[in-house]
DNA sequence: AGCCACTATATTGTATGCAAAATGTAATAT
DNA sequence: ATATTACATTTTGCATACAATATAGTGGCT
């Protein structure tokens, strides 16, 4: 017994459309304000009700879901006031991910990151929104991933996923990551 | 019809059940690493299976739950490095709760903070541990609300509902509060 | 036509039932 | 005596069933 053995990867139903849901809500699929049809996505994803709603009321928790008592569940939208309500708490804790990442990182890893950041300067720079996003996104995730710290990350997550509700999320402006960075 | 009617508190099973287990697992009645025998506090509370393990489900979802496939719920145990993973997470959040609540606070009330904070430094030093952590509490509380930000409120009592899992909270120490003062 | 009451339908909330998995116990073998 | 297997019991996961609430459709009325 000198190898390890894969872990088994034993899934609940429910679990399953939590992380299921979650990405139909991501992709579009499921629009902000829209109802959620119990019934309709029982069938589509061939499930009961049962680990259907056990999904809902997780989902509705993280807030990405308002759920209405006998009135259904709605994906949630997000007024400007929300959103400006989520960048602080957002920020405050990219704060805390850079702090936490500038400690552990070693010289390679953070000269990587200075090279990523730079280049989505250029991007910047240039007005290329897509590549910009994605390279700050990029960015993000590799800090995240360097400060080591699971609840950090699920809380961040959490919160990144409740922006990507809003359309358009514009500005995610230079001044965030600049404090983020240091 | 010149008088705003009571809103009407229709609540479910399921959102009360959320609520009552996370008292009764703040309150000791499900100590750590417990199995939660869902029957048994079915029959206790008198519902049936179905919200009870609804309910679960977002308690495990928060955190003050481990839910293993198949063996059912326990509840949350933290170690050592978990709380040391909290910590700076809740810090930070209480950073920005400061930074917030001090935009908004009149004088008067932030005469108030001062002297709750005065008086806790009193119980400090005389190694009063119950009132110091009780004015403390009160004192996160006062600011909370001051920030005036649900979204950062609910990721910090989320955090710090985790942490009463502990039993031992010893030194939420002065580094923390300084800071979060300002 | 527009508005209200009423009925029919659909949807949600909760309870129960059943199969699979895990836990506990007793009997057997080493 | 310890370890191991086989069996009985309990517990969990999911599906279904039933009751309560909301939605929508219809007809009557002003």
């Amino acid at each position: 017994m000198n190898q390890m053995a894969e872990p088994v990867v034993r899934t609940t139903l429910h679990d399953e459309l939590v992380t299921r849901l979650r990405d139909m809500i991501f992709a579009g699929e499921l629009k902000g304000g829209d109802r959620v049809p119990e019934q309709r996505l029982c069938d589509m994803l061939g499930v009961s009700r049962t680990p259907l709603r056990e999904a809902l009321k997780v989902l509705g928790n993280e807030g990405l879901l308002d759920l209405l008592p006998n009135r259904g569940a709605r994906v949630a939208v997000l007024s400007v006031d929300d959103i400006d309500e989520i960048f602080p708490v957002m920020g405050a804790l990219e704060a805390l991910s850079g702090e936490l990442a500038c400690a552990r990182l070693t010289d390679a890893e953070f000269a990587e990151i200075r090279a990523l950041h730079y280049q989505m300067a250029l991007h910047h720079m240039r007005r290329e929104l897509q590549p910009y996003f994605a390279l700050n996104q990029q960015i993000h995730e590799t800090i995240l991933r360097a400060a080591a710290n699971p609840t950090l990350e699920a809380q961040y997550r959490s919160l990144a996923g409740r922006i990507r509700l809003a359309r358009y999320r514009a500005n995610m402006s230079e001044a965030r990551w600049d404090k983020a960075m240091r």
